[in-house]
DNA sequence: GCTGCGATTGACT
DNA sequence: GTCAATCGCAGCT
């Protein structure tokens, strides 16, 4: 008996993400990002991001003091996953973009489950003890939360979005069946950045999709006081 | 080697 | 609204 092999998963090619921060970052807005893994696939709809400039340019960007071990991946190719530990606790993911050497990189904030709710809301349950029921907006509303409920952690750190046989990808919008909704972008400071780098006049470099429950409220950064 | 702190979250007042 | 959790990175001595 032979089975049926399945249409290869679109993804998105490795021209379609070379592109610099400011310009990708409202580009991912409303594609997939999936990972198929052993315990099955899960697809988040994206919306909300961050973009992140390079060595010198971007004081709120890890990579404004140069390359490091830590952010090697963001000078490299673009079309990787950037995901970093924070917090002692937390991972966060970005789309790595821009020219080889350069660095830059694209956070991903939030987004909509759109295949896989169950097995997203069995990560996150873990990751809250169970002690609240989880909203299906709260699946993926907030970095370290998307990243927890699409599985991602270090181990993906420098992951090939555009490799055919790779287990993580960026997918094309789904088609709608009835007229496009008017898509609206809106821009703004990013969250969270303290220091120059939150400076919402010179960094308004969140994107966001007008309307999504999932997006953040917006919470400047701040420095933590010693006591 | 030592120290401060972070592209966050969840719990609690 | 406030605050603790928790640890690797990066800057400094």
């Amino acid at each position: 008996m032979t089975h049926p092999v399945p249409p290869p998963a679109p993804r998105l090619t490795r021209a379609a993400l070379d592109h610099g921060p400011l310009e990708l970052a409202p580009r991912l807005l409303g594609l997939m990002l999936v990972h198929e893994s052993d315990a099955g696939r899960v697809a988040v709809r994206l919306t909300e991001v961050e973009a992140y400039a390079g060595e010198g340019e971007d004081p709120g960007s890890h990579a404004f003091r140069g390359r490091t071990p830590r952010t090697s991946v963001m000078f490299g190719s673009p079309g990787h996953l950037y995901v970093y530990f924070t917090y002692g606790m937390h991972w966060c993911a970005n789309v790595v973009c821009g020219p080889d050497g350069t660095a830059g990189a694209v956070l991903l904030r939030a987004g909509t489950i759109v295949d896989g709710t169950e097995l997203a809301r069995s990560r996150r349950a873990g990751s809250t003890r169970g002690r609240q029921p989880l909203a299906d907006r709260d699946l993926a509303r907030g970095p370290a939360r998307l990243t927890t409920a699409l599985g991602l952690d270090g181990a993906a750190n420098g992951v090939d979005l555009c490799d055919p046989a790779g287990r993580v990808w960026l997918a094309p919008a789904p088609a709608p069946r009835a007229a496009p909704p008017a898509v609206v972008i809106r821009r703004g400071p990013r969250v969270g950045v303290s220091g120059p780098g939150g400076d919402a006049g010179r960094y308004p470099w969140r994107f966001w999709l007008d309307g999504e429950p999932t997006v953040s409220p917006y919470r400047p950064g701040v420095r933590r006081v010693r006591r």
